[in-house]
DNA sequence: TGAATTTCTGACCGCATGGCCAAAATTTAG
DNA sequence: CTAAATTTTGGCCATGCGGTCAGAAATTCA
């Protein structure tokens, strides 16, 4: 038994281990990256870590786990980033700004990641062949980014729309950003970035 | 030898072959649709479709090129029903509304179409590895927008955007309307594409 | 030091895949 | 009707997959 259950469901691990997880998942996210979700197969991932391939297995329950655990690091990191740039933005218009442009930022010093996460959400299936994300995993960004389009109208700085919609939107608008940067590297983000605040705000009032 | 290149570098091509293949991409698509890409292999497509599997190595060069033919048809079919609706439009503004609420009406009644084209679109790789299809194909889709969205400025309808980030997003906000039905199927998909409309008029003045 | 524990290795398993092909069945042509 | 051409079959192959495991290596602990 290498570690025992804690009250909190979380396994208790060594520095060894949590390195190790660390390093799994960074080789991990390079390689998806690289080769795409298909052909990141945990041999590959083990090559790239330089590890031998039973050593995912024994610090992950399975291929699932670890893309999860991409996915959870990943996520955290953008949050941390993106949260700390809107504390102090007072009107729904500012904060919208500052979450497009602060996203963009981000992103675009953390290229690989962002493709990985794209690759997994679009291809991590579970047992049963349900996909593990999508639409449904991003109810809570969703209402996040509702959050702030009510703000708005209710301050009288936006008019009535579906609020719904809108976050729907604005989510889908700033994955394309990323995802037509990607294909197009000479392509200014940040000035898209810009575009896309003005364009949105403008749809708002 | 059972078929000649033509002058337009088609084959020419039989009834009975032409149906076959016609049955077998139905069949991908109905399959890819219910399981998804990555497990829509050419023996459940030839199960579904009621053949051997031998039968698709036959009529198509092999599963890259049956991908490709779904989408062409699939493809096919959307704009020709798309441009119908369009003819006759005279502003931007109305051009704009009508594409998006016809690209929706025909969705509604074709969605296995729609989540098969979604899943080959993002799992599809050419031999090398690389994405087959992605932004870098929808260079004529961007195009054919723009000239839309540089019509409104050039008419005094619309104010000055970049028409390329405006052909993204628009592009973008549809696909996430039919992402986003497919998972809510109880959401008013006509709702959202008026929503929708609006909102885009709205950025561009 | 020496024993206990954790971590790692490399071979191996069962399975599914895309592609291949000889032979059978069917359709077409003379 | 017969022969040629087309189409289909079903089994076979090599490959790569995720996962497992016994035993070796490394680390920790007493």
């Amino acid at each position: 038994m290498r570690s025992e259950i804690q009250p909190g469901g979380q396994k208790a691990r060594s520095f060894i281990e949590e390195a190790r997880r660390d390093q799994i998942v960074r080789a991990a996210v390079e390689v998806i990256a690289e080769v795409g979700f298909a052909r990141a197969s945990l041999a590959r991932i083990a090559q790239r870590a330089g590890i031998s391939k039973g050593v995912i297995s024994y610090h992950f329950a399975g291929k699932e786990e670890l893309m999860e655990q991409v996915v959870d690091r990943v996520y955290a990191q953008i949050g941390e980033f993106v949260v700390a740039r809107m504390e102090g933005a007072e009107s729904a218009a500012e904060l919208l700004r500052t979450h497009i442009v602060s996203v963009a930022e981000h992103m675009r010093a953390n290229r690989v990641q962002l493709t990985a996460l794209g690759e997994i959400f679009n291809n991590l299936r579970t047992t049963d062949g349900e996909p593990r994300y999508g639409v449904h995993t991003s109810e809570g960004l969703y209402q996040a980014l509702e959050s702030i389009y009510r703000r708005g109208q209710d301050r009288g700085e936006f008019r009535a729309f579906d609020v719904r919609v809108m976050a729907v939107t604005h989510q889908a608008a700033i994955d394309a950003m990323f995802a037509y940067w990607q294909t197009h590297p000479e392509h200014d983000l940040e000035a898209h970035a810009r575009q896309l605040a003005d364009l949105l705000e403008r749809a708002c009032t």
